[in-house]
DNA sequence: GCCAACGTTGGC
DNA sequence: GCCAACGTTGGC
């Protein structure tokens, strides 16, 4: 697949864990609600590579997945126009990169994890991903 | 548990 | 269209 797009995803532990996508091996990447994310979860596209990190307990950049559905219309939603992707387990990185070690660093520092806090779903240039990748120890399968 | 940041809602 | 009130997220 040449050239993916790399993304971030986040998720609370207590909502879906690293843990349980493992064993899920593909879920639906369900219940976004922020107009911002939905618009990054349309632009992914097949095989694009997507960083999960965890929020809220240890914050961490934990493991790689990748695109195996792109966007389709949220199921979960009772209202409202929100889609959804297909994500498959790639691999639980070697180290976890934590939120502390991003914000010291000088060249993830800018990262929108750090500056938009907030947001769920968000695009990841290709010198972060190759530098968290770095940090992390971990090496494309 | 606290609180800052931010998105959404609704009155005017 | 403005903005106050409110709800949610997420770091600490």
């Amino acid at each position: 697949m040449p050239n993916p797009n790399h993304w971030l995803v986040k998720q609370e532990p207590e909502k879906y864990s690293w843990e349980t996508f493992l064993h899920d091996k593909t879920t639906l990447w369900d219940g976004v609600r922020n107009f911002q994310a939905r618009n990054n979860l349309r632009a992914m596209k097949k095989g694009d590579l997507v960083l999960f990190y965890r929020s809220v307990v240890e914050p961490a950049i934990q493991g790689l997945c990748r695109v195996a559905r792109p966007a389709y219309p949220d199921p979960t939603a009772s209202e409202g126009d929100w889609s959804v992707v297909d994500l498959q387990v790639l691999q639980t990185l070697t180290q976890p990169v934590p939120l502390s070690l991003i914000k010291n660093h000088p060249r993830l520092a800018t990262m929108a994890l750090v500056r938009q806090s907030r947001l769920s779903v968000m695009p990841v240039s290709p010198a972060e991903f190759a530098e968290i990748l770095k940090l992390s120890q971990t090496k494309l399968p």
